[in-house]
RNA sequence: GGCGCGGUGGCCGAGAAGCUAGGCAGCGGUCUGCAAAAUCGCGUACACCGGUGCGAAUCCGGUCCGCGCCU
C-alpha cells in the first residue's frame, strides 16, 4: 500500500498554514511548506510565514531556510521537497505540503525535468536578440527547433520562449521531449489534494486585513532593510517589495502603495485560484468555518 | 420661476449623423529552473419619451436629473 501524502492547496489568505499545523498535530504530520518566498529568512512581514504557535504546534520544513541574496527556483523546491518528505516518513510520519505555489506544487507531483539551470550569457542574448529584432523573431526560432513548445505558448511569452531555447541550447534536446520523460511523486505515493474554497469577498477582506496588519508591523521598515541586501531576483518578487520601494522614492504615497498592494495581493489570489482550479484531483473544501471542522474533513476524507 | 451648460458601460474619458475610441477596475485563461513572476483573452455603453432621416449616442421637441448664473 502507498504511503500517503496531504495536500492543503489554496489561495493567500485562505488559512492553509492554521489548517495544516493543526491537522499535523492530530494525525503526527509535518508541514512542508510548498512556498516560493517563505523560504526566505528575514523578510518576514512581507512574505508572512507560518505563526510562531502554529510551528510550535508541529514540524515545518522549507519555512525561512534561505537568505534573501539566494536565488530559488522550482527544481530546488522540488529537490529540497523530496528530502523532506522522505526524512517524514524515516520519522513514521505524515507529510502535509501546504502553499499556494502553483508551479512548486506542480513541478513535485507531477515532476519536474532533468535540465541546466539558467545560463545568464546564453539569455542575455537571447534577450537582446528579442530586444532588436522584436519577440517574434525568438519565437520564430523556437517554432524551427521545437514546434511543440512554440505552440503551446503565446508569441509574446518571451519568459518561457527563452527557456526554452535555452533548455535546447544548452542540452540539444527540446522541452516537449524532456517532458515526455518527467515524473513526479504522483505515482510514487498516495497523494490527497484538498483545496480550501472560500467566497470571493471574504477573501478580500481578509487580503485587505492582512495588508493592514503588515503596514502596522513595521512593512515600510523591513521593506527599507532589505532593499540594502543584493536581493535575488527570486526575492524581489515578493509582494510588497515593488509598492513599498515606489513610496520611499516618493513616486507614490504611502496610502497609494497599500492601495496597489492590496490590489496586487488580490491578483495573485485569483491567478492562484486559476492555477489550482485547473487541476481536476483537488478536492474542494469549505475553508470558510473552524479550523477544528476543516481539519475533522480532511481526516475523514483521508482515512477512506 | 427664467437663462445657460451638461448627462456616454463599475469608474474615468474621447467622439458630434453611418466606419463597434481608449484607459483603469473587474472577470476568465495559460503556465516545467525568477512563478507573490510573466503572459493572453473578455464589455456594442451613450438619462428617458417622442420626432426628422435609408440610418441618431450624435439633429429637433419634450420630460427627468446635476451644475452654474439671473430674478
Amino acid at each position: 500500500m502507498k504511503q500517503i501524502i496531504i495536500f492543503i492547496v489554496g489561495p493567500t489568505s485562505s488559512g492553509k498554514s492554521r489548517v495544516a499545523a493543526s491537522l499535523a498535530r492530530k494525525i503526527n504530520g509535518e508541514v512542508v511548506s510548498c512556498d516560493s518566498m517563505q523560504v526566505y529568512r528575514d523578510m518576514d512581514i512581507v512574505t508572512r510565514p507560518p505563526e510562531k504557535d502554529l510551528l510550535e504546534m508541529a514540524a515545518h520544513h522549507l519555512v525561512r531556510i534561505i537568505s534573501p541574496e539566494e536565488e530559488f527556483s522550482a527544481a530546488l523546491f522540488v529537490e529540497r521537497a523530496k528530502t523532506a518528505i522522505i526524512d517524514i516518513f524515516a520519522d513514521k510520519n505524515t507529510p502535509i505540503i501546504t502553499g499556494g505555489t502553483g508551479l512548486y506544487m506542480k513541478a513535485l507531483i507531477d515532476g519536474i525535468f532533468e535540465a541546466p539551470p539558467k545560463n545568464e550569457i546564453l539569455r542575455k542574448e537571447l534577450e537582446d536578440l528579442a530586444e532588436e529584432k522584436g519577440r517574434h523573431a525568438l519565437y520564430k526560432r523556437l517554432k524551427e527547433i521545437d514546434p511543440e513548445t512554440a505552440d503551446r505558448l503565446h508569441p509574446n511569452d518571451i519568459y518561457r520562449i527563452i527557456r526554452a531555447i535555452e533548455v535546447y541550447s544548452l542540452t540539444g534536446e527540446t522541452i516537449a521531449e524532456k517532458r515526455k520523460g518527467t515524473e513526479g511523486i504522483f505515482g510514487e505515493y498516495d497523494c490527497r489534494l484538498f483545496g480550501l474554497e472560500i467566497p470571493r469577498d471574504i477573501l478580500c477582506s481578509r487580503i485587505e486585513n492582512n495588508v493592514d496588519k503588515m503596514f502596522e508591523e513595521g512593512l515600510v521598515k523591513e521593506v527599507e532593510r532589505i532593499n540594502k541586501l543584493k536581493l535575488s531576483l527570486t526575492a524581489k518578487k515578493a509582494l510588497g517589495i515593488k509598492e513599498i520601494t515606489a513610496f520611499l522614492r516618493g513616486e507614490i504615497s504611502q496610502t497609494k502603495a497599500k492601495e496597489e498592494l492590496k490590489k496586487n495581493t488580490r491578483r495573485y489570489a485569483k491567478r492562484q485560484l486559476t492555477w489550482f482550479r485547473g487541476d481536476e484531483r483537488v478536492m474542494w473544501i469549505d475553508g470558510d468555518r473552524s479550523v477544528e471542522d476543516i481539519v475533522k474533513e480532511i481526516e475523514l476524507r483521508t482515512t477512506n
